[in-house]
DNA sequence: CGACACATGTAACACGTTACATGATTTG
DNA sequence: CAAATCATGTAACGTGTTACATGTGTCG
C-alpha cells in the first residue's frame, strides 16, 4: 500500500501528472527505491476507480494533470493519523526462511546464517556509503539521510540478529531444535479449550 | 514468497498434506503468523503449476498428499543457499510514510513520528511479553523465541530510528525539508550526461 | 444435537512488477 | 540523424488475502 498512498499524498498537494509523480516520490524517499513509470499510471487508474483522485483534461502539452478528491484529502489524513501497524500480519521473509531452516532436519542452518550475514554485512556497506556520499543540506538531500538512516538502522538489527542466532545455535545444536514432520496426527473433532488467548 | 518457499521447504522433508502444512508452518515459526488454510492450497496448486510439487491420491482418509519433485528440491537448495537481498527493491512503508509526510508543507511530522512512536512501543510491549510466557526447551519454544526475537530487534531499531528522526527534526524544523511541487519543469529531451552510478 | 475443529477447495480481488507500444522533444 | 529522456498508457502476471461453500468427525 505504500506506493499508493504516497502517491495520495503527494496529490494533496496540488495535482501532478504521472511522469511528474514519480519525480516526486524520488525526490522525497531520496532515489532510493525505484519506481517503474508505469505502476505509476497504474495505480493513478485504481485511485480513481475508488473515487479518491480524478483524471484532469489534459493541457495544451498533453500533461494528464490528477487531482485528489474530498475522499482522497480524508485518506490522507487518516494515512497519517494512523501508525503502521507491524507485527500482526507483517511476515519477515529472512526470519521466515531462518526458523523453517533451523527446524528442518535436512538443512545447514549455521550455513544459512552465514551467507546471510556476509550479504546483509555487504548490504549495509553499500547503505553507508550512500549516506556519505552526497552529504547534502537541502531538503532533499536531509529526506535521503532520514530514509538511508532508518535502513541503516535495520540492517544493525538484523546483523545483530543473524549474531543472536548464531549464539544461540552453538549453545543449541540444530538438533535440539530440528522437528519432525507430523509429530502427533491432530484428532478431529472439538479441541480440550485452549487455554490461548491470555495476552493482547 | 515467502509463504510459497516455507511450504516447498517443509515438503522438502517429506510429503504432507494441506491442513498438516498449516501446522508445520505455525509450529516453525512460533504461530507468530496467523496463515489462512485457503491460501495453502491456493499455494500448492501454482507449485503444481511450476512443476515443483506433485499431487498424491488421497489416502484412505482423504488426506490429498502434496510431494515434491527433484525441481523443488533444487529450488529449495537454491533457496536456502540464496542469501534474501533486502534493500534494492524491499520499500519499507513506514520509511516512505515519514520522508512523505516530512516533505509535506502541509502535514505535521512531528505528530506522525509520535504517533507512529506509541504504536511502536505498544508493539515492542506484546513482543517482549509474548517472548517471555511460555519460556520453553522444546524446538517449537525455541523457534518462536528466535522468531519472536527477530521481531523485538526490528522493533528496537525502529522506535530508535523513530527519536533519531525526532532529533533531527528539532535540528532542522519541517520548512527546511518541505518540497514544493514542480520546482524546476524537467526539460524534455536528451539530459547533460548525468555523472551518477558512482557508487555500487 | 450443536458447536467446533478438521479438511479441501473455489473465486475474486488487491497491490506490485514488468514488458511492451507509441510518440514527442531535445541535444550531441 | 541518433540517442536519450519525457510522457502516457496497456496487458499480463505473481504473490498474498479473504470470503465462501461443503462436508466429516468428535466432544460436551
Amino acid at each position: 500500500m505504500s506506493v499508493r498512498q504516497s502517491l495520495l499524498a503527494i496529490l494533496a498537494q496540488g495535482p501532478c501528472y504521472g511522469y511528474q509523480l514519480r519525480h516526486e516520490f524520488d525526490r522525497r524517499t531520496g532515489s532510493v527505491w525505484p519506481l517503474n513509470v508505469g505502476q505509476i499510471y497504474n495505480t493513478l487508474e485504481r485511485l480513481e476507480r475508488d473515487a479518491l483522485v480524478s483524471r484532469g483534461t489534459a493541457d495544451e502539452r498533453g500533461h494528464v494533470y490528477w487531482e485528489i478528491t474530498d475522499a482522497g484529502s480524508l485518506e490522507v489524513e487518516r494515512w497519517l493519523a494512523t501508525a503502521v501497524e507491524r507485527g500482526q500480519a507483517t511476515r519477515d521473509e529472512l526470519a521466515i526462511k531462518v526458523a523453517v531452516a533451523a527446524t528442518l532436519p535436512g538443512a545447514d542452518v549455521a550455513a544459512v546464517v552465514d551467507a546471510q550475514r556476509d550479504a546483509s554485512s555487504r548490504h549495509r556497506d553499500v547503505l553507508r556509503r550512500l549516506r556519505e556520499s552526497g552529504e547534502d543540506e537541502s531538503p532533499e538531500g536531509l529526506a535521503r539521510s532520514l530514509v538511508l538512516d532508518g535502513m541503516l538502522f535495520s540492517a544493525d538489527a538484523e546483523l545483530r540478529w543473524l549474531d543472536h542466532v548464531q549464539q544461540r545455535l552453538t549453545d543449541h545444536p540444530q538438533h535440539t531444535l530440528a522437528l519432525e514432520l507430523n509429530p502427533d496426527r491432530p484428532k478431529r473433532g472439538r479441541p480440550a479449550k485452549s487455554i490461548d488467548a491470555a495476552l493482547v
